[in-house]
DNA sequence: CCCTTGCGTGACAAATGGGTAACGGGGAGG
DNA sequence: CCTCCCCGTTACCCATTTGTCACGCAAGGG
């Protein structure tokens, strides 16, 4: 997933935010000051700086500025940790150099989310994609429906993302792994029979399409393309 | 896309901005003082002045009144800077004529929101803008106009635009979080029920024409066309 | 032909998402 | 100053979704 550096000098909370980053499926690297992080950012562009304001050499402000005088690092995603303490007005202003801000106290779960929605926006603000047809199958992404057979068939969200997983892959084989990582967007501990439930309850409802979702045993799933034989 | 006049003494502050409106595709000038500011907008009336409330010479809330007292500028957008302490001055900065306020500290991405969100807001109804249409709904932007069936029936301000914003993406599904980052102009990742209340207000209004906007669960909200069925 | 391992399947509890009603703050207009 | 309306928030409840388990069949190797 997305590369994180974190930078605050309060190491029991940078470890603690980098343990459960972890735990989300970030990759991640830690600063505890202001050269550090600079230094960290230059020799690996992470694709978000989680940035505390107060450091004991630099600002989190000078850092910000740094970073966005620095032309390979300008378009790096910087969140600001700023504490609720730290109200003066001047200092704060200077925060919209950053795509985003949370403040202290924050829970880990808000954190998470927050990153995770900055990095979906920043991704691909594609407003309309067209369709993926295939054999009876269609999936419209824009207008989030699936048809089979030109039958339109509801699909749960989750089913949704893994059919369009599949289905933009085709032909090509999907391991469980991969699933995880990419439609649940973990790589945390699920049970691995999850993701066969799910293959399970799609199974049913492509109905006489059933047999374009196969199975490779001891690998994973893929969809197979019906004009190929 | 539009020209913005920034108005803030703390140039780091301002050339951030600058910065991160130009990469958000507007046009900018800059001011450091209120007098600066006023023979900028004099020489080349802006379609925004984003004003920071606390300037060396003139107040922001003077800056604003001279705007607003010169015919050739009187309806140019004011969108006010204020830090969280000077609540106070808030209420007289409205009472002044800004058209919005911002309170930092803020991000980027709000900031750029807001803005447009503003900008579109006060987009001179063209004379005539094509009423949509679709089954028996009928919105007219122009004359601000919303009729279920042929009877006219009420929105309020907000509930039209959210409405127009649904109608004009017909058939697709918007977010949440597409919808209040355009119909809002929050960037807010923040998990809210605001969203849920106003459709079900608007479903209300829509009465017998409330299946229209459908639920897509897990993913947001769409207008389906009749005609489609 | 038997054993091992992986997968399909049905059942079930827990978590989640969304509809709805009600509340309260605050601005607008009288 | 007072009242009404708009809007954001909260709390509650229900339906659906989703993760997990247990069981048994199927595939594949020896």
């Amino acid at each position: 997933m997305a590369h994180v550096l974190i930078v605050d000098d309060e190491r029991d909370l940078a470890e603690l935010i980098d343990f459960n980053l972890r735990g989300a499926g970030f990759s991640t690297r830690l600063a505890f000051t202001g050269e550090a992080a600079l230094a960290a950012a230059r020799e690996q562009s992470p694709d978000v700086v989680l940035l505390d304001l107060m450091l004991p050499d630099l600002s989190g402000i000078e850092v910000c500025r740094h970073l966005r005088a620095n032309s390979q690092l300008r378009d790096v995603l910087i969140v600001m940790l700023t504490a609720k303490s730290e109200e003066g007005d001047r200092i704060r202003g200077f925060e919209v150099g950053a795509d985003d801000y949370v403040v202290k106290p924050f829970s880990v779960r808000e954190l998470v989310l927050r990153l995770k929605a900055i990095l979906r926006r920043s991704a691909a603000p594609k407003d309309s994609t067209p369709p993926l047809a295939l054999g009876p199958l269609r999936l419209d992404v824009t207008a989030h429906r699936f048809y089979v057979d030109g039958q339109e068939t509801s699909l749960t969200a989750l089913e949704f993302r893994l059919m369009e997983h599949l289905m933009a892959r085709l032909g090509r084989v999907q391991t469980r792994e991969q699933l995880l990582e990419e439609v649940w967007g973990l790589s945390s501990a699920l049970e691995t029979r999850t993701i066969d439930t799910h293959v399970m309850r799609l199974r049913d409802k492509l109905g006489s399409a059933r047999a374009l979702l196969e199975t490779v045993r001891g690998v994973g799933y893929r969809i197979v393309d019906p004009a190929a034989g």
